[in-house]
DNA sequence: ACCTTTATGTAGCGATCATTCCAAAATAGC
DNA sequence: GCTATTTTGGAATGATCGCTACATAAAGGT
């Protein structure tokens, strides 16, 4: 399956712009609140083209949202790479609150409401965001950053909420400033986790 | 207009009945998610009965999250009248994690989504609840229980993002006490708010 | 009994929804 | 220039959307 021998017509538009494209519409309105006719229109490509392209409604937002964990979340992983443990969290705070401040839509990922079978992966994608903080604050506590005295996932729940309460604030229309005063006072918070 | 000389046909369904059954739709699947057929077929009453009643679609939403404000929030009135003013925002959190917990829905008004004009009245809602929380912070403060080194619209914009954040938790399938011990650690915070 | 008033259900409105069919267009290999 | 392959746009699918017209049902006032 890797002959290749005839090519075909050339798309009009990448599958990346496309994704990126859609991925502001469905940012921004949701997905419920952007239609196909809309996505049509905003990219210059006809439904047909994106239905032969991404198979269903579904699949183009589920794949729009993998685009956005794939481009939006480098802040995730420089402050979590940071060596000590607390300034990973707080650096985390910090950039989320720049990040949703940027975009003003908070983020897509946290932001998004339940609907269909979308919602069950979307789901999964917090649920490993999560446990990926969680393994960041075990290894803090291993290495003497953060006491042991708090639950690691306890932790690790809060760290989300915050930022989830941050994108919503976002879309709220808080400023970058207010986002970032907010995230400050979390962080004082984190500060007194150290071991 | 008070004369009330002829008295009409009994409704099948209370306004009342119907603004919380239309609100729980409302709640769980949010505005695009719930079409007034749903609304009609949950609550057994016509379509055409719930536009005599209630203008329109956008109206009946509005007055659901009314409703809501008017009987879930009992909480934050509660919390508020704290005499402590540090207790009185520790006490908000604790509230909104139990409330938000036994719904397993989050904020209604908190976690609604942009959509048309419904959303301008909506973040004034929001608007005035953190108001609320700003007042009561700079009478604790007055009253020197809370530092004035720190602005009270700061601490109040903490407050309502930990209980947006709280919100979205719970709509993510976070347990009642999973929410609890996340509050728990954002009092942590407020705790070191004392003057 | 009749009248006024209000709420009811049925049927239908045009618009929009996600999705599909299909023929034409555009490419590379032969 | 032909063929195979793939994307394209336009038109149409049935379903559902918010909403309305209209005739009837159910009450109290007289």
């Amino acid at each position: 399956m890797g002959s290749r021998t005839h090519p075909g017509r050339p798309r009009k538009v990448s599958v990346e712009d496309t994704l990126e494209g859609a991925l502001q519409l469905f940012w921004e309105r949701g997905y419920e609140g952007t239609s196909i006719a809309d996505l049509s229109r905003a990219l210059g490509v006809s439904a047909s083209s994106l239905y032969a392209t991404f198979e269903s409604k579904d699949r183009l937002y589920l794949r729009c949202m993998r685009h956005y964990g794939e481009t939006r979340s480098e802040f995730v992983q420089e402050a979590l790479a940071e060596e000590n443990g607390i300034h990973a969290l707080q650096a985390l705070l910090i950039g989320a609150a720049l990040a949703y401040g940027e975009s003003g839509a908070g983020c897509a990922i946290l932001a998004a409401q339940p609907g269909a079978a979308v919602d069950t992966e979307l789901s999964e994608m917090r649920r490993k965001a999560r446990e990926r903080i969680t393994r960041r604050i075990r290894r803090a506590q291993r290495e003497g950053d953060v006491t042991r005295d708090l639950r690691a996932s306890d932790l690790s729940a809060y760290v989300q909420t915050v930022m989830g309460g941050l994108s919503g604030a976002s879309r709220d229309g808080a400023s970058a400033a207010q986002l970032h005063r907010v995230a400050e006072l979390a962080n004082a918070t984190i500060e007194s986790w150290r071991a």
